[in-house]
RNA sequence: GGUCCCUUCGUCUAGCCUGGUCUAGGACAUCAGGUUUUCAUCCUGAAAACACGGGUUCAAAUCCCGUAGGGAUCACCA
């Protein structure tokens, strides 16, 4: 029996995506159970809505639980019990309207990752059990619902360890019986820093304080003066500053890892990998491998840092091992919901089949998809050519792309019906009959339809495109290039 | 600062427990080449690490001690 238990207070961050994933494998790999509590003892900063998120976020990871939620809200009247219990033993005590436990023992404790740990009584505090609210403090709550609830194993981050101490006391105060600890190691920023949701914060306000004006910033003034002061790290005001500001704020929610169009199999491998390994070099597995072989003693011990290259080698393989018919509805979902611009491509069936087939092996992300095809849905009259692309492509050796482009449109306006395949038959022949490989053709294509020197397969862009938009770009290159030729 | 913990290529790591098979293996990134109508994919190859100093031993990445660096914790937050 194990147990994932957030404090609702944020969001699910891929720290503890990673701690659920663990306790989630080591719970199916033994048939046992996997249960969802919320430590929501904190009044002040825990709410509805970051438990109803942290779910939608499990589900999206495909984390299911056998039971709960439970809301540690609910059972005041159990801990306040056990907090009786130990006063009337004398190992408890009144302190201000809270109730502190007397830490007196030697206390050692055996960790599954970090292996035997103590820690001096003199080094630990009478410390809180009970808040003055009533409410009972983390240390209590989460050794009186794992004891209760069967928890065999508690596998939880790295900055529980100094607690757990805490822990053993009590369990051992109440006659209860010890779970075993296995503590993972945290996730760190690449410049060793924790991950966390201040990096968003971070991010923001270094923007904000180079930006000339934060007149769009649509923030209370004296909310934003406290954020820009380091006094708050408000997400709300994040927000705003990076919509205001067009940034891009660093990933770090298993949220925001979703809505950049990461796959929650590419995710959940390299959040698996970050700190475990099966130790026979394999990298790429699946949840069904890692229930298998998953063991808490193969969890390493030093902090590691994340690594979005990696994460994004492991999202872009994820990607192209889709079936085209999983990919698609995956890809039409998330342009519609984030780039409907594209609503166009989405729409007819048999172009954004071909767009699809264009796309899975190019984009590391779902994301990328609307970056690297942005030039399909751009005006034809709207492109910006490259500079370098219409020199190499078109000017180069006394505008020889030019005249053939010129001479090939003529051949293109020409073709009926329009189809990649029959476009593809057109070029060949025209290189055929020239004595020259396809490349001389579709650069000077590329320029004129793109404005780059990057497309998918000629045919296939052609066919996406369409003939009126194909026709009309190319008249709109050789007029625009013929004059820059003019001029030099 | 006290306490606890950690330290192998730039990064994630295998190896360490049970010293020799380690001229230290894999992956990502990087670089070079190949395939390809561009890009991407794919394929091949290269460069790249045992934090430092002592000790034990015939032999140390592996065992012991110390130093340095990093992290966690020391809340009526979890």
């Amino acid at each position: 029996m194990t147990r994932f238990a957030p404090s609702p207070t944020g969001a699910l961050h891929v720290g503890g995506a990673r701690t659920a994933l663990f306790a989630w494998a080591f719970a199916r790999q033994h048939n046992g159970q996997f249960i969802l509590r919320m430590e929501d003892t904190d009044q002040a900063r825990s709410s509805d809505q970051a438990a109803q998120d942290i779910m939608r976020d499990l589900k999206w990871l495909n984390l299911d639980w056998d039971a709960g939620p439970t809301y540690q809200s609910q059972r005041l009247d159990i801990y306040t019990q056990y907090i009786k219990q130990l006063c009337d033993a004398g190992l408890a005590y009144p302190d201000d309207g809270a109730v502190r436990f007397r830490m007196d023992k030697h206390i050692a404790f055996e960790d599954a990752v970090f292996g035997r740990i103590s820690v001096e009584a003199i080094e630990l505090e009478d410390f809180v059990i009970q808040k003055a609210d009533g409410f009972p403090t983390f240390h209590l709550a989460v050794i009186v619902d794992d004891a209760l609830m069967g928890v065999t194993h508690v596998i939880r981050g790295q900055e529980h360890l100094s607690n757990t101490a805490k822990h053993v006391a009590l369990l051992d105060a109440l006659g209860l019986d010890r779970p075993v600890y296995a503590h993972t190691p945290s996730i760190m920023n690449p410049d060793g820093s924790k991950m966390s949701k201040r990096d968003k914060a971070k991010v923001a306000r270094k923007a904000a304080k180079e930006a000339d004006s934060l007149g769009a910033v649509k923030v209370d003034a004296l909310e934003l003066e406290r954020f820009l002061d380091k006094k708050s790290d408000d997400m709300t005001t994040t927000l705003a500053i990076a919509e205001a500001l067009g940034l891009t704020l660093p990933e770090i929610d298993v949220a925001d890892f979703r809505d950049s169009g990461y796959l929650p199999q590419a995710l959940l491998n390299y959040l698996a990998l970050l700190g475990w390994n099966p130790g026979n070099n394999v990298e790429r597995f699946d949840m069904a491998f890692l229930v298998s072989h998953f063991s808490l003693d193969r969890i390493g011990k030093s902090n590691a840092k994340f690594d979005r290259d990696k994460l994004f080698r492991f999202n872009a393989q994820a990607v192209a091992e889709l079936p085209a018919e999983t990919f698609e509805p995956l890809l039409k979902e998330h342009l519609q919901k984030h780039h409907t611009a594209f609503d166009a491509i989405c729409a007819d069936e048999s172009k954004f089949k071909l767009f699809c087939q264009a796309y899975q092996s190019r984009a590391r992300t779902l994301d990328e998809v609307a970056t690297l095809g942005q030039f399909f849905i751009a005006g034809d009259d709207e492109l910006v050519f490259n500079a370098k692309a219409v020199k190499k492509n078109l000017l180069k050796n006394e505008g020889e792309g030019l005249s053939l482009l010129a001479a090939f449109a003529d051949e293109l306006e020409a073709l009926e019906p329009w189809s990649g395949e029959a476009a593809h038959g057109l070029i060949h022949s025209f290189c055929e009959k020239r004595e020259m490989n396809m490349g001389k053709i579709a650069g000077p294509l590329r320029v004129a339809l793109t404005g780059s020197g990057v497309s998918p397969d000629m045919d296939a862009t052609l066919e996406i495109l369409g003939k009126t938009s194909t026709m009309a770009r190319i008249r709109q290159c050789l007029a625009t290039v013929k004059v820059k030729q003019a001029e030099v």
